[in-house]
DNA sequence: TAGAATACGGACTAGCGGTCCGGTTATGTC
DNA sequence: GACATAACCGGACCGCTAGTCCGTATTCTA
């Protein structure tokens, strides 16, 4: 088993973790350097490489931190059968968008770019997820289309798509509104 | 008027944007710095900085190289009324997906994140041109939701996305039956 | 062919991500 | 409470990159 993590150690961390968010949302993610983040933070950029790697390992933390009071909840509200399937799929895209498309914006900007296994992975969890759930709402369907819906339902609450339709005179209530109203159609496969 | 492009000119900037090409795809576009493609193409950095303005100018150039032979008929083709709009807006996802998405794969990997207000400029062209024929194909449906399907549908073709769905198992030909089955039945809002 | 305009190219700069290691500090033990 | 030690700290340092600059060479025009 690892050791306890020292006060110091976890400390420095929270410090990090807190500065990278504040400059990232401040400045755009990559208009910030590794050592602007360490100094923002207080430690030397030893600290800051030895705690998360690289860069990516920083971002990537950043995202950890960004879903993980999210997802269980999430995951378990999708598989939960009191509701209607579609109703649970449309729920989850719509908690995907405000809980992480949103407010993450600024951090998700630049990830689609350099995915990680690790993102990867858990994407694909989300989508295996939604791909059961789909298919429960549509039994008529083959899997792999069902699946194929999934794919699509999650690439919709995508920074740099969101930016693209505000871009293109959409508020960002239009962007959510669309989203989940083309979400539901899918799946149900007739206008809502 | 601008006065004719010097034959030297002329001569490096093919050499140039030969080079950038063949290095990428080799090697991935973010394995390769502006000195690699210089010395490839056996000019100075110089020459390279002053012809493209900077990186994002010559993978901008490269893109437009990529699109400039089919963008035209394509577009023609989708006002074509002789054919069926939904059979036109079938096509020209295809036509993007063949001729662009697969050859430029290493190419457009890493340009989703550095969109270039010129690329945004092209691709609003092609969205809104996209929206029409959906329009003509659905009358029944408001004029924005023909709008935000075309920004669906051409957000499907994209190099990451594709990256996803054959890290997941599919065949670059199950990427482009699922891609065009599913942009018909979007359209069509029935299965197919 | 001469002169002007333009392009050439490689040495140079600033700043980045990432490494390394001598000094410091928290922690468990007696 | 004092000590030993393992873990952590931080900033000097390295290799490399995008981008600049300017003396020199080439092309075009008359």
């Amino acid at each position: 088993m690892a050791p306890r993590e020292r006060a110091d150690a976890a400390r420095n961390r929270r410090a990090i973790l807190l500065a990278a968010h504040r400059l990232i949302c401040e400045n755009g993610v990559d208009q910030v350097s590794m050592s602007d983040i360490a100094d923002a933070a207080g430690v030397g950029k030893g600290t800051l490489f030895r705690r998360f790697g690289d860069r990516a390992g920083l971002i990537n933390a950043l995202f950890e931190q960004l879903t993980e009071d999210w997802e269980p909840e999430a995951l378990d509200r999708l598989g939960d059968t009191a509701a209607e399937p579609v109703d649970r799929v449309v729920a989850f895209i719509a908690g995907l968008f405000d809980r992480i498309t949103v407010p993450g914006r600024p951090l998700l900007r630049a990830m689609g770019a350099h995915a990680t296994p690790e993102r990867v992975r858990r994407y694909r969890i989300w989508q295996s997820r939604l791909a059961d759930v789909i298919a429960q709402a549509r039994p008529d369907l083959p899997e792999e289309e069902a699946g194929f819906m999934a794919y699509v339902l999650l690439t919709l609450p995508r920074a740099d798509f969101v930016d693209l339709l505000e871009g293109g005179g959409m508020t960002i209530d239009d962007v959510r509104t669309r989203i989940l109203s083309h979400a539901r159609l899918t799946v149900t496969g007739r206008p809502c």
